[in-house]
DNA sequence: GTAAGTTACGAGCGACGTAAAAATG
DNA sequence: CATTTTTACGTCGCTCGTAACTTAC
């Protein structure tokens, strides 16, 4: 029917309003955009341009062809886009949580299960994670508590404690458990991307100097190489750090402990149904399934 | 970006499910439309197709695809006639009216007024009139009754006076008048395009017998050739009748005499501005226009 | 003279068709 | 064996760029 190609150089044409811009713009020669705007016109049947001899210039019929084709193109364009977007979201599962701990730990699980699968994973707020998950952004999320709609259901998965780690000749290297608030007013290290651990943190400890550090395995490096206080938990292991001569004290405050929930569509249950077995097993070590 | 080809290709192929139907269909050969369909999976890099060896078939992103692609091209098709639609309007006055007469008069006028247009002419019933002029079917119309709305422009016309014509031998021919009523149940000769009056015959003369004619040279022809009345008015030039033996005689009722009224939207004054100068001419002989 | 548009001519890419192969029922 | 899809190869058309011409500011 109409090649897109003269659809773009009509357009071009319109926003620029010569041939010779708009056919750079195009990385076009002049002739070239030309001869395809005469092109459209012996289509159409229409003349689509008023002509002098040394100057052109859209008409009326020129002008409504020239919104039709920035309409067609922009559906063009959205055609693209959206099959694109829609082919990736077929082979890849985003997982979204609100702590690090279940991202460690789930995505080589979902890895190994849905070999044929990207794996994509991000740290976010509760609100952001559950309308992810009911928009697809996220196939599973992980909260600290078990969702309530109708459409989801929920799992709970494991439970984390948080630690801080302390060089032996710390002052408080000797108890048995220390609250946050004891900690404020110190300086620490900490990772960046911890979630909502960061508000409890910033809630319990507003006096704290906090010395945030980006990437994972620098941060294991720094906390070797200094004697401050820094944190940990059971679903983590850092090995590195406890034969580093560290101790590990237990946080005593009642949100340092949290129960994890694994979330998601129950219409996602048949495709999920090999990783959610896998997290059935690990939950109740006892049950084996078949 | 994409050419249309390819969406055609793809439409093509989820119509009629295999590749040798959709490539007969296009009127192409199997082997182009297969490297279409893969040329298609490139430039969007993602795949459409579940492809077995001797069976191909849309894969959920091919569906996606097909319906965008059917939305791109309706909109296309839908741009083309549009576009040669508003040129054509462009290009041409269409000229409505309840009656014949008018049209017989005013489109030579036209034409000769703006030699650069097509003049079309339709007869209609009032309110598809009016109906046509404010959705832009026509530039003009002609009623006998001035319009009343605020965006619309009457200018009386002509009147419109009609008459039986008969042989001398026909027991009416003596009367210096007749009313429509003393016609009813005779055999009559009537052209079939004349608007309004046609109600009016059926109106007076539900008894009567007409003899319909669609070619208007047609009925002159039988007219001079028949002993039958026929009907005539003094808008319309039949030199012919008069000389061959026939009288004319007035009709009285007063729905036999009509005035028209050219009718246009006050937004169609400047262009028209020529042709209304002429029939303003006509209406006032005296008045001379500059 | 510079900048814009058109016309003319030749070149190269790409879509096409034909032919042949592979696979399925 | 007929039908369908794919691969291979040669051809032709269509769009492109370069060059030359015309016109206007």
């Amino acid at each position: 029917m109409i090649d897109t190609y003269l659809l773009e150089g009509l357009l071009a044409f319109r926003n620029t309003g010569t041939l010779s811009a708009a056919s750079e713009k195009l990385h076009l020669s002049q002739p070239a955009l030309s001869r395809s705007m005469r092109k459209l016109e012996d289509i159409l049947d229409v003349t689509l341009f008023e002509r002098q001899k040394n100057k052109i210039s859209l008409n009326e019929n020129g002008i409504m062809a020239a919104d039709y084709a920035a309409k067609i193109l922009d559906q063009e364009k959205e055609m693209v886009e959206r099959i694109r977007a829609y082919d990736r979201s077929r082979h890849t599962i985003t997982l979204g949580s609100c702590a690090p701990a279940p991202i460690f730990m789930l995505t080589p699980i979902l890895s190994q299960t849905y070999a044929d699968m990207t794996i994509a994973s991000e740290i976010n707020g509760e609100d952001t994670l559950l309308r992810g998950l009911s928009d697809n952004t996220y196939q599973i999320i992980v909260l600290t508590q078990p969702a309530e709609s109708d459409e989801l259901e929920s799992i709970r998965w494991q439970s984390e404690h948080l630690y801080i780690t302390l060089p032996p000749a710390h002052p408080l290297a000797g108890r048995t458990g220390v609250h946050l608030r004891e900690l404020n007013g110190q300086t620490m290290l900490l990772y960046s991307q911890i979630g909502f651990w960061y508000d409890l943190c910033m809630e319990k400890m507003p006096e704290a100097r906090f010395l945030m550090q980006d990437e994972y395995t620098a941060l294991g490096e720094l906390v070797q190489a200094s004697a401050l206080p820094a944190f940990s938990t059971n679903l983590v292991r850092n090995d590195d750090e406890r034969h580093m001569n560290r101790v590990f004290i237990p946080i005593l405050d009642s949100e340092a402990r949290v129960d994890y929930y694994c979330i998601f569509k129950k219409k996602s249950n048949t495709f999920l149904n090999r990783f959610l077995m896998q997290i059935r097993a690990e939950v109740n070590p006892g049950v084996k399934h078949k």
